[in-house]
This record gives C-alpha cells, structure tokens and sequence, in this order.
DNA sequence: GTTTAGTTTTGATGCAAATCAACCAGCTTT
DNA sequence: AAAGCTGGTTGATTTGCATCAAAACTAAAC
C-alpha cells in the first residue's frame, strides 16, 4: 500500500478495509452472477478464479494469493463474471468498491494504486494469451513454475521449493492442456533433473534450464 | 461518455480530449517499452494489439475499433508492454492520463467511467483465455465472427456483413492457430453455407449456425 | 487394518491442427 | 502484358497432445 500519509489519513483508509471474511477450503468468494459490491484483498490462502461455459467446461483464468486483489471482474457490469474458490483456507479483506472510489478521488496516491492493479491484471492476462496462443506444453508449464515460484519469493518464500495448493487438472485447465500432459510433462522435467516432483511439493532445481524452456524453445 | 454535466463541466472533460492524433495504416501508436503518458481513444480506424516472445513469435491480444480505448496496458509500470498499429489509417484523441486522473477526482460519473473501461477489458481478456484453452479451432472462429460482428453492429454497422481488417494470420495468432487453420475454417464454414467469404469480405449467412459451434461444440 | 474415494502416474491409441509444399488471386511496378 | 509480391487456398504428411484405459499412491472413513 502507498505511505506518505498522516495517521489521520491511514485511518480513513484504514477504516475502508477493516471488514474481514474468512473463507474455508472449497468456498467460493463469489461466483458468475453475483452482484457486485466489494474488491477483496486476500491477507491469507490461495484462490482460484474461474470461468464456465454453458456446456460445463471450465477455465481457470487466475491464481492468485496473499496481498493480491481480486473480485475486478464484477467493475463492468456491477456483476462478477468469474467464480473465485478458496483452494485453502483463507482471510480477505473487503473493501465495498464505493468506499475505495470515494477514497480514491481524496487519495491521488491511492486513486493511482487501484489503476495500477487494474492494469497489472490486464499486463498478466496478455501473458496468459501469449502462453495460451503460442506455447507449448513444456514452454507453459516452465513459465508457471517460474510465475509462481517468482510470487511466492516476493512473498518470503523460498525461492526453489513449491507446494501447490491446486491440482493437476486446475494445472493443466490454467495452461490449456490435459491433466495427464501435465502430469507427463512434470515427469519429464524430472527425468532430466530439473525439478523434482512428489505430489503437490515441487522443487526447482535448474531454474535457468526451466527460463531457458520457457522463452526459447523455438531454437530446436 | 457519461451524461449529466453542465457546459462548463463538459468543457473541462472535452479538453482532455482536445489533442489529436492521425496514424497511417501499417504504423505503431505505440510500442513495448515505449513510456507511458496518455491513453487513446480511437475515433476512427481499426487497430491490433499484440505482444512477441524475445524469439521473435507474435501474439495478437486484441481488435480494437472505434469508440474503445487503449493503451491501459502502460499505467502498470509506466511503460507500454505491448504493440498498438493501426490496420487502416485511423485518427486518436489522445488523453493525458495525468489529466484522467484529476478529472476523475472531480467528477466520480469520469471515475466509475475508467473503472469501468479497464474492468471490461478485463472481463474480454478472460473470454479469451477460454477460447484459447478450452476450445477447438471451429468454436474459436465461431466466436471470433460473433464478437466483430456484434461489434460492428452496436456501430451501425451490418448485422452479417463484415470486411475483416486483418489478414487470416493476424486473425490466426488472435485465436491460437494457424493461418491455414484459419483458412480452413473458413472453407468449411463456407461450405456449410453457414457463411459466405471471398477475401476480407464475409458475410455471415446462418449466425445461429454459428452460435450453435461457439457454445456447445461438446455435443459430439 | 481394510475400504473407499480422490488424485496422480503411466501406457496405448487416435485425432485435430501444425507443418511442408504447391498453387492461385489480386495488387503494384515496370 | 509480364514480372514480382503479398495474401489466401488447398493437399499431403507429421506430430503433439487428447483420449481411453489401467494401475499406483495418498489420505480419509469405517
């Protein structure tokens, strides 16, 4: 969040996120048709956020995990357009989007910050295309172990080793491929020492070799 | 634009939108790494949106026509991470986003306006990801056809007439496949008689026809 | 301890789309 | 009108991933 405020101030600000929800594994946040109100910024937990078609298909269009915000989707038409389910227990703040509005036109530091959220969602989204439209198995799934492992150091976590929170399947809907490719493709990674894989524990142990997958795989 | 503001107030919002700005056919608006200062809203012309890998591979993110903004990609960092260039000589009013900002302080209709905008393109992107993660290349065309078409019509445009802006590879790396897949298709459709194509020209003959493909292909 | 259900791995086979290749149509240029 | 160029179509072949199928592992339930 921006500094540069008096106490006064923070408080104001302090006072848009003070409601806390806690969601339990399995839960959903909200889901496709909800009416809009809040943004949540999740303290604790691990989300994902998907979409359906008619027919049943589902697309993970998102993980997402503490200090990131979600529930943007609802913005357009004051509806949520996405689903959004706890993949571990979890704690979000809501922050009613009138609240964050009327803060922002205060705030310019804060008015900024929620542009910049918005649009970083839009940045990572046209990477998704990129894996989606033009990669392939390996490429995705070496740019989401990097992704993910990248997000979780920010974060303080280790910079090598990994528990996913989703499955194979949630995996492989994320990057547009079957569960067993990625199952076969962690296999392969393993096999040549890349990584090791037990289950949902995943550490990397060539991570140049994974970045080397991920943006240049064309050079074979 | 939103209504309800008076002369004065109208005055002030239409001087941010005051500079305009004329791009030939075949040139960048803007490109990646470009810095970031306004956002554009295009009055006529056609656009594509794109990103490419380090190797050189192109993705297609986005059509954009008249009426919609672009280059919300840029707050994030300040900097543009992907490539505008119009497909037909097309003209901008370009919006200093310094000057968004303060005007939307002012007048919360502006606000909820941007906030609105960027959740949209939010919302598209992740239609996308589905289209490119779940669907098979005569859905995704389907889809592709549907989405311009109604596009053009909330214009005044044709309700099945369409002259495409884009070449099929464009359209190809838009959708995840070839240009001979597009190609393909196109074929196909035709065949069935659900459309009919010569060059950029395409009519669109049986749109439930095509409806029926985009959203329950599963039924096979 | 055994059962059951959910998840993951691995193997065999099939298919949709990519790739490779040739040709064609519509232009601009000469 | 011929030559060159760009973009589009169509055919033959290959291939990466999906699909189908079965077994192995994990963890909770009895």
């Amino acid at each position: 969040m921006p500094l540069g405020f008096t106490n006064q101030e923070m408080k104001k600000i302090d006072d848009v996120v003070k409601t806390r929800h806690r969601i339990k594994q399995g839960e959903l946040l909200f889901s496709n048709g909800d009416t809009f109100t809040s943004l949540y910024a999740i303290r604790t937990g691990f989300f994902k956020s998907s979409i359906s078609t008619e027919d049943g298909r589902e697309q993970v269009i998102g993980f997402q995990m503490a200090g990131e915000i979600i529930g943007m989707d609802g913005i357009a038409n004051d509806l949520h357009s996405c689903n959004a389910v706890a993949l571990e227990d979890a704690e979000v703040c809501v922050m009613p989007f009138a609240n964050i509005e009327a803060l922002s036109r205060e705030f310019p530091e804060l008015q900024r910050h929620i542009h910049k959220v918005m649009s970083r969602e839009i940045v990572r989204e046209n990477s998704v295309m990129m894996l989606l439209g033009n990669m392939r198995a390996e490429e995705r799934l070496a740019g989401f172990l990097l992704n993910l492992v990248q997000r979780l150091y920010a974060r303080g976590f280790s910079q090598s080793e990994i528990i996913l929170r989703m499955t194979r399947e949630e995996i492989g809907s994320y990057l547009g491929m079957k569960l067993e490719t990625v199952s076969r493709t962690f296999s392969k990674f393993s096999d040549e020492g890349i990584i090791e894989v037990k289950q949902r524990y995943v550490r990397i142990i060539e991570a140049d070799a994974l970045k080397k997958i991920f943006n240049q795989q064309t050079c074979n």
